[in-house]
DNA sequence: TTTT
DNA sequence: TTTT
């Protein structure tokens, strides 16, 4: 369809260190659980209420997959943009299920550390990705096939950290 | 916690009319399903490709419900802004199961009407509002000076449609 | 025009404490400095670079002012969402100018310190809000002053999880 | 600055067709005329009011600038990503003057067509550009130089328009 | 004028 | 499971 946007903004904490795993051809996927929270007090107890909702995010770019191995840890505050996916799966039963995740994965994602530790620091964003690794499939995916010659997403990483 | 962001940006068709409920005492429940699509040409074997992503959307706003009710329809195209919530519900078995869904209550969620179907159009946000505390004035209107002396909120529903 | 949008994303420091004036019937107004910036490497002279874009904050929404002198000061680290507004004044030798600023006003503005400092924190949205009743407690909280036979909060709270 | 975050979103309509130019080395750059507006009704006199706002857009992303030149038009209504930069300037008495701009280039930028007019539609983004010409230098880097190998931003035009 |  |  043309005309339509997909975008999910976020700023929360990771409530685990990210989970990084690999496609069977080697590319890198990196899990992260983010909390977001909002909190109020009750007017009619006057009691502060709090509200936390559970976020799974899951990222392909090869670029901020690094940038999530080297400086994400529990408990970090990011900043990121995504998209909304719902992937269908088995349960141990055979019955349906259904997963939202947010996907960070193409133009248009970004991933912003928002504290300052580990040293890190910077301002990191999925530019589509150069070569071979990037969506090989998905909408987002420009390519793949012969390797770049000089891959757009190293570039950008060449960059960072500063 | 203090300082997060829990967003969700989309522009997208529904995939059916408005689902219209109403909780015990009274107050509207709307429920929309929302497509997204990305389309791209397949590299490889030059093809089109089309991903559709769809969406569950819960209005408890009154005033985006009564919206919703009035000029949304199957294919209307929207631009919303909500926040996501997972909630938790059993299955017939008894077994736990989560649903995702976009949530627009409450301040900074908004609709917006993208085709003119229905005569309709404009450009509607939740003030979170009840009744008699929202904006003084309008939402342009910084100033003023004498007090109008009708809450903003209704000036608001009242502004609709233009 | 029906159909329209007009949003802007900031995550940046205060360049300076807040400025803070009343309008002739004294209502508040906050203006903030707020610094974005990039940095990156430049390829050619492998130097690290960086731009920073200085942007004007104009405040009318009475809670969010209140937050602004409260919590904010020189080098505070906040997220906001405002819209674009330029407007014209003439400089003093009666020459047109123009300036572009980013106004927190009425519903969809918000305001979030990412930072601890001063003991503050927290997640403040404008609901449009009219005068005493925001921030007083909570963002969440519209009560305020009298207790609305029907607090939103309340409802809001009812409703979930559904 | 680490971590920090610039960002415009807008619907809007064209209030002119797009004016296309050229930088001295041949890149192309569109500037666009867009128009966002609020309606509501004046609580006082009962009247309909409403604002436009206009805001001035300059692409210099390669692909978005074709998008714009094939596609836009006076009236299109469209949905953009981009970030805010004031630019100094002279005017012709020699005084310094300040511009506002939203400017769509490089990653996270985005233009997407809201009206089929022209056949056209499609959801466009800008990677950052391919090749050769980012990274090398910066995000802002309209730069360019050596014509890139294999522009990424031809990989993706090739799959659009759709 | 901020921040890292 | 985070954070304040």
């Amino acid at each position: 369809m043309a005309g339509s946007v997909n975008k999910v903004i976020l700023i929360g904490n990771l409530g685990a260190d990210p989970e990084v795993r690999r496609t069977q051809d080697g590319r890198p996927v990196v899990n992260l659980r983010i909390a977001t929270s909002e909190s109020w007090r009750d007017r009619n107890t006057n009691e502060r209420r709090e509200r936390t909702e559970w976020h799974r995010v899951v990222i392909f770019s090869e670029g901020l997959c690094r940038i999530a191995e080297q400086y994400l840890k529990k408990g970090s505050k990011v900043y990121l943009e995504g998209q909304l996916q719902t992937r269908e799966w088995e349960d141990q039963s055979g019955q349906k299920r259904w997963t939202t995740e947010i996907v960070l994965q193409g133009f248009n994602s970004t991933l912003t550390m928002l504290d300052g530790r580990s040293g890190g620091g910077g301002d990191f964003a999925d530019s589509g990705s150069g070569g071979s690794d990037f969506g090989r499939s998905s909408p987002m995916d420009r390519g793949g096939g012969n390797a770049p010659s000089r891959p757009q997403r190293d570039d950008f990483d060449d960059e960072i950290p500063f």
